[in-house]
DNA sequence: ATTATATATATCAACCTGATATAGATACCC
DNA sequence: GGGTATCTATATCAGGTTGATATATATAAT
């Protein structure tokens, strides 16, 4: 996805600043995609330049100065046309499409090169990672306010549900078929 | 993962050319990491150089001459080294770790900007798209001898049970759920 | 005859990340 | 008070990766 429309996206949800869009996808986000720094502030520029965006910047009192970004008409109207355009290109993205860029399991592809008990220990903590990560998903209690406009969509709670049953499923698979591999 | 440690594990398996290496990223690895050409052929000139990998160059009678490489004992060592120092990395990488990247669920994310009939149409050839990635992960038969030494890894059976169980259930979830994204 | 496809290596612009720089403010500890 | 750490906030950049493109030979199809 580009990462205009993507930004416009996010903004669509409420004015923000720079920071707090990098901190959307550092939390509900983080799973399945991110942006950095590098990307986010650029593009905001971007967009600011060809009217996609308004920019209002803000001087706190306790804080740093803020460049708060507000989408435009203009910018809704580019999202909807990219998002249209491009819906059948993402269809066959991402987990079990494109890539799921798994460096757990490259590691366990060359798992015979690793001793037994060096093995079974990252099995180990693998399996807790993941029970963590199942609470994370479940986890339904508030949460700062600028990431409750992400919590309120529909479809997140799809998401999040979707996201529940993959990694409980691959625990299951994980407890029963781990002896395969050695 | 380091791409040189990459190369070097898929070198194990047997003596590849850039082009074979690339293929196996193309057969059964395609789903969960890949690398481009202009990742492989400069990563093989480097092991080369530092002398982790030995290459032969092939003169074939009906195709392009070809550049043979062979995983060396040095080259053994510093994959051993690698795998085991990194490891731990690894163990929150990938599926529900760092990232799935998916691009399909980010259209899910904005699927209110979305027509209905145009998300019904992605919602079901998505469902279409994991039924026949299914089917190739269950897929049994015989294939290209180069890409038989992957399958021949009982890691690979592994993964590939797992995949099968992980996309068994996303679909499982995404027929029963898919109306709370209207 | 020409178009398309497969094998095979190589390079490069464009893009992205992870690290680093800068800077004000708060918080904690000794 | 001074030292350290952490958070908010923006910005830049070296280094690495991809996707596209170039080159070349050979086969298969139209």
């Amino acid at each position: 996805m580009q990462k205009d429309t993507l930004c416009l996206g996010l903004l669509s949800l409420g004015p923000r600043s720079g920071y707090e869009i990098k901190q959307m996808f550092e939390g509900p986000l983080s799973d399945f995609y991110s942006l950095s720094f590098g990307t986010i502030y650029p593009t905001l520029n971007k967009l600011q330049d060809e009217k996609y965006v308004s920019c209002k910047q803000l001087s706190q009192s306790k804080k740093p100065d803020k460049k708060v970004y507000t989408i435009t008409k203009k910018g809704k109207d580019l999202m909807k046309d990219n998002l249209l355009g491009d819906a059948s290109a993402y269809i066959r993205s991402g987990n079990f499409g494109d890539q799921i860029k798994s460096e757990f399991f490259l590691l366990l592809l060359f798992a015979k090169y690793l001793p037994q008990e060096t093995l079974d220990t990252v099995l180990n903590e693998r399996v807790l990672f993941l029970r963590q990560k199942l609470e994370q998903f479940k986890y339904d209690g508030p949460v700062p306010s600028d990431l409750q406009a992400l919590r309120n969509e529909k479809s997140i709670s799809f998401i999040r549900g979707l996201a529940t049953a993959l990694i409980e499923s691959g625990l299951n698979y994980m407890e029963k078929n781990r002896g395969k591999l050695n």
